[in-house]
RNA sequence: GGGCCUGUAGCUUAGAUUGGUUGGAGCACCCGGCUGAUAACCGGGAGGUCGAGAGUUCAAAUCUCUCCAGGCCCA
């Protein structure tokens, strides 16, 4: 026997089939717990702390959720075999306008009074079914692709726990004073009754021709105009301020009679061609608080109102450089007007229509009145003139009406407070790619503003501040806590309650102060701060597992697409520091986006959205993980089809498969017992030697790699290890040494190899490629090792093993194996007939650096002797041939009879001749010729029976001559070839005995004699039988070299 | 409109830091070979204005500027 039963290895299914492989090994796991296992077993170790961003499960996963999840999964179970403790609790994002809206189409309510109607209880039911309603889907995804997530205990967003937190947090916030209410100007549907996040506006962009108008408006106490420029008329009427660029030159010119103010640059672009005389100049500073008369004064401002004011938002690209500024209505006037302390005049209602204030038009839609009052204005001399403009114009895309920029009442967090800190503790994270950090996010940050937290919505997390409705107490408080809550309300329920809308505004909430009920804000807040707050909120923490917060703040890694810049991973920072003046995450890592097949962004609605499942199915989650992670830099965009898998699977899976699986083919027929059956390294050959060294240092590479996440080059280095330097070489060059029937050392030697091979190699990818290397480490492990590859560590970079020499040579080697063969199919001598000697030219350096090796070169290139040089001069002969420039400027018209003459003289003899007596003499016509040695050139030819081709150190030298030894030796490796293809027609198994029989002519017979065991035992015969009349289950006729010969096997 | 990223063969890509011989691979294609790894393997071939243009330099895929195209984010 050769080993023990238990510690066999099986042989291996042919084929791979990915998906009930893939299938069988997410069984595996399950029964026995190996996520778990893989988690719990690291418990002492050092946490590697991740936390996951949480999806919305309101609608299916997409390939880009694929590609992190992927990506996550492989982080993870990478640094859980490199010994850490990795925590990975899934989490659900549950709240948001999304999910409202996605609700109100279900129900079909058409806006907000709709949803009042209909109930906020039963509405918020229908949302909280809602986020859950594909949950199933991404559970079956997650569980598909690989992704080991603790789903079972997910955070949720809506829970009670969660939720008080998150309460938690916006009280820290309160107390430190960066809790305060003031405007937004958002984009509001007038009609709907709702603003818009930046989301849907997008979706509802339109091109519309407007009247455009330029607009007079009257300095005080001088008989000049500033000329300003609108496209929305209606804000006219609540304009506060005009503004021009502090650093533009403005003019006063006389124009029509008149004395107008405005951009240099623009009037000279708006006039041009025109008469119009300028009187003075002076910069966009200098205009600083100038007066002029309101256009309409139906408010009187609680403040000082209609002057200029300078901003860096005025451009000269278009308008006259003078912009009318009504902080109502615009995000820019609105800023402008809190740093000059502008009066809002807000003159137009939620509903979209001038109110009572405004006689004129009152209950009018105010894009309605734009032509009355254009008309209105210019009735009274204020329109200098009136453009058609044609711009984008964003459209509510529920209902089509125009949507108006307006100021809303909103809840704030001051980030511009803590912006210093902001910056510090984004200084201190490591952004992956590495611009984002100064770039696009340092950006963000550098600009930032403060964060508008409340929704006027009903699905969200409620904002807990009160307000004590009595007039004279109006006494505000945070609530950070249900305890707290309970404190203050009079009918708090006992159990089963729900702090979403409504009941958190059922409840009767005193007044500390004066014992009177408190209302409470209406609004939710904005579900970036219910994800951003998941790094403590995960954990219920103040209120429980203070200790597993602690240890688990700040955050590791974190892994999310391109687009989360500003969402999850701001909102995240935006809150650790404010809270507790450290970054969330050390590390991020930001994903590219998925593009399809044409490199365009997937979508539903332009139909070319990929199927993950069809992939799954088709090619399995290994291929689709390798593809997605080996095609490109994590944060580089890639493109997702099923094609770029399939080749995926061809090149590499099935390629490694191919690997593991022929040498646990013989392993199994050699009952190969890897626990007895090992050969101490040093008796190793060369060729084991070597891969050994390029094993530990592609594990060093992979190392390397993912500590910058360069996640794409640890896979090539894999994939390059295991297509070229172990399938194509190593696996190709020792298939002989398992062909042979004894269990010979080297056999051993051979098999102990690959086992550490292949078993190192399944570790090394198991992060990558989990099911098939679970699937191939079932069959190799023994029953001392762990039970699955998941358990195990990570593979360690032995740098004792690593013999740069010994690489050299091989590679030296394998460059000789490359020219020779392009040699021998030059000079048409098939590898099948093997050369009486090769010669290799070198150093001794060189020499040295290969002669441990040649057995190798000998076999692939089939010569039976090697033999080493310093130079060529022995197999070369030099010669001489005309210089065609030189003897033609010579001899003119008799250049061609001389050519003539030197074409039939030896070029051998001739450059002998040359070198003796320097010159040489041509009778042409009678005629004397002399040529010397410039009229030639010398050349080398190899001598006969002689060819010769160069590496970069060598020259590679073989004998040509074939001797009958050399070709009956052929001819019998022509035969085994015939057999060979013929066991494999009749479907033989690999070590089936066969018996052959063979017509062939008498003198071939003899010329085989030497080689009839060497066809016996490469085929597998029992017995070769010569016959006229062959038998057997296959008979076939074949033609070699000319020779007819028959073969039947049985 | 602004910011950032990307652009190398039909496709996927190497090329960084530090400019330096003739820009490497793989897939696909064509020719030839091999035949118990067969959705393979080996040799050869064809295929490149390195997105375009200008500049710096003895020398540019690489550095600078401008432009073009695609993408993302923000207006």
């Amino acid at each position: 026997m050769f080993g023990e039963e238990k510690n066999m290895i099986k042989t291996p299914p042919q084929k791979y089939n990915p998906k009930q492989v893939e299938q069988r090994i997410l069984d595996f796991w399950e029964n026995n717990d190996i996520f778990k296992k893989s988690v719990n077993q690291r418990k002492n170790c050092k946490p590697y702390v991740f936390l996951e961003g949480p999806p919305t499960a309101n609608g299916l996963p997409h390939p880009g959720h694929v590609l992190t999840r992927v990506m996550k999964d492989l982080v993870l179970r990478y640094q859980t075999m490199n010994k850490y403790y990795v925590f990975r609790k899934a989490g659900w994002d549950t709240h948001g306008l999304p999910v409202e809206i996605e609700v109100e189409k279900e129900l079909n309510l058409q806006d907000k009074q709709g949803v009042e109607k209909y109930g906020i209880k039963r509405f918020n039911e229908e949302c909280k079914k809602c986020v859950f309603k594909y949950e199933n889907a991404w559970v079956e995804m997650t569980r598909r692709i690989g992704f080991w997530l603790d789903m079972e205990n997910p955070y949720i967003t809506l829970k009670n726990e969660y939720i008080e937190s998150v309460w938690w947090s916006l009280k820290q916030a309160w107390e430190k004073k960066l809790l305060y209410k003031g405007y937004k100007v958002v984009p509001y549907c007038p009609r709907c009754g709702t603003a818009l996040s930046a989301h849907e506006i997008s979706q509802g962009y339109k091109t519309v021709e407007e009247p455009s108008i330029f607009v007079k408006f009257k300095l005080k106490n001088e008989d000049a105009y500033f000329l300003a420029w609108t496209t929305t008329p209606w804000t006219l009427i609540s304009n506060v301020a005009l503004a021009v660029h502090p650093d533009e030159t403005y003019v006063k010119i006389r124009y029509h009679d008149e004395i107008m103010i405005l951009a240099e640059e623009r009037a000279s672009m708006l006039l041009k061609g025109q008469e119009y005389e300028i009187i003075d100049g002076f910069s966009g500073k200098e205009l600083e608080n100038v007066e002029y008369e309101p256009l309409f004064d139906f408010v009187k401002p609680d403040k000082k109102a209609w002057y200029v004011v300078l901003a860096d938002f005025v451009t000269m690209d278009e308008g006259t450089g003078i912009v009318h500024i009504a902080p109502a209505f615009g995000e820019d006037d609105y800023n402008v007007g809190v740093k000059y302390d502008l009066p809002v005049v807000q003159l137009v209602k939620l509903d979209g229509t001038f109110p009572d204030e405004v006689p004129l038009w009152k209950g009018k839609f105010v894009k309605d009145a734009d032509p009355e009052i254009i008309e209105y204005l210019k009735k009274r001399g204020h329109i200098e003139g009136v453009q058609s403009y044609k711009h984008e114009y964003p459209f509510c895309w529920r209902c089509d009406s125009p949507l108006l920029y307006y100021a809303m009442e909103s809840w704030f967090i001051g980030m511009t407070k803590v912006q210093k800190n902001l910056i510090e503790n984004n200084n201190k994270i490591n952004w992956y790619p590495k611009h984002l950090q100064q770039g696009r996010f340092g950006d963000f940050i550098r600009d930032v503003k403060d964060w508008a937290l409340s929704r006027k919505r009903y699905w969200g997390t409620p904002l807990p501040i009160w307000t004590c409705t009595n007039k004279n107490c109006k006494h505000e408080i945070c609530i950070g806590s249900i305890e707290e809550l309970k404190e203050l309300s009079e009918n708090f329920p006992e159990k089963n309650y729900d702090l979403h809308k409504p009941l958190v505004d059922e409840l009767i909430v005193k007044c500390p102060k004066c014992n009177t009920r408190m209302k409470r804000e209406e609004e939710v807040i904005d579900c970036w701060y219910d994800s951003g707050s998941a790094f403590f909120a995960q954990w219920h923490y103040p209120f429980e597992n203070q200790k597993n917060f602690k240890e688990n703040f700040p955050v590791d890694f974190i892994c999310e697409a391109l687009d989360q810049t500003r969402g999850w991973f701001y909102s995240l920072l935006a809150i650790s520091t404010f809270l507790f003046n450290k970054p969330a995450y050390k590390n991020v890592l930001t994903l590219g986006l998925v593009l399809d097949e044409n490199n365009q962004k997937m979508s539903k609605s332009k139909r070319n959205y990929v199927d993950p499942d069809i992939i799954l199915d088709n090619e399995g989650a290994d291929a689709l993980r390798w593809y997605l992670v080996s095609a490109n830099a994590p944060w580089m965009s890639v493109r997702f089809y099923e094609q770029a898998v399939k080749e995926t699977l061809g090149r590499f899976i099935l390629t490694f498969w191919n690997s593991y699986n022929f040498f646990a083919t013989y392993a199994s027929l050699d009952k190969f017992n890897p626990k007895k059956d090992t050969i101490i390294y040093e008796k190793r050959q060369p060729l084991d030697k070597w891969i050994i060294s390029r094993f530990n240092k592609t594990v060093s590479e992979i190392e390397k790699h993912m500590k910058t996440f360069e996640i794409h080059k640890a896979a090539r280095a894999i994939e390059n290890f295991i297509i070229d330097d172990f399938s194509n070489w190593y696996l190709r060059r020792s298939r002989k040494r398992l062909w042979v029937e004894e269990k010979t050392q080297d056999k051993i030697a051979g098999y102990s190899t690959m086992y550490d091979i292949i078993l190192g190699l399944v570790k090394l990818s198991a992060p990558f490629i989990p099911f098939i290397t679970e699937e191939m480490y079932q069959n190799l492990k023994t029953n001392d090792m762990p039970e699955s590859v998941h358990l195990c560590d990570y593979p360690k970079s032995d740098k004792k093993m690593i013999d740069e020499n010994l690489e050299k040579g091989m590679e030296t080697i394998r460059e000789l194996v490359e020219a020779g063969r392009a040699l021998r199919s030059k000079i048409g001598i098939k590898i099948r007939y093997p050369l009486s000697k090769a010669t290799l030219v070198c150093d001794k350096k060189t020499e040295n650096s290969i002669k441990n090796l040649l057995d190798l070169l000998n076999e692939e290139i089939n010569v039976k002797n090697i033999l080493f040089e310093r130079d060529t001069s022995k197999f070369m002969i030099k010669t001489a041939k005309p210089n065609f420039s030189n003897i033609g400027k010579k001899l003119k018209e008799k250049t061609k009879p001389t050519l003539k003459k030197i074409e039939k003289l030896n070029p051998a003899e001739l450059y002998k001749k040359l070198q003796r007596d320097k010159k040489i003499e041509l009778q042409i016509n009678n005629e004397k010729i002399v040529l010397t040695q410039e009229d030639f050139q010398i050349a080398e030819i190899e001598k006969p029976d002689i060819a010769q081709t160069e590496t970069e150190k060598i020259v590679l030298i073989l004998d040509t001559k074939l001797t009958p030894e050399l070709e009956a030796e052929g001819f019998a490796r022509e035969i085994v070839r015939r057999i060979q293809s013929m066991r494999k027609e009749l479907n033989l198994e690999v070590e089936d005995k066969i018996s052959t029989m063979i017509k062939i002519d008498e003198t071939k017979k003899t010329f085989l004699k030497k080689w009839i065991d060497y066809i016996k035992e490469e085929t597998r015969s029992k017995e070769i039988i010569y016959t006229d009349k062959p038998l057997g289950k296959l008979v076939k006729k074949w033609e070699i070299n000319k020779t007819q010969i028959e073969i039947g096997i049985k």
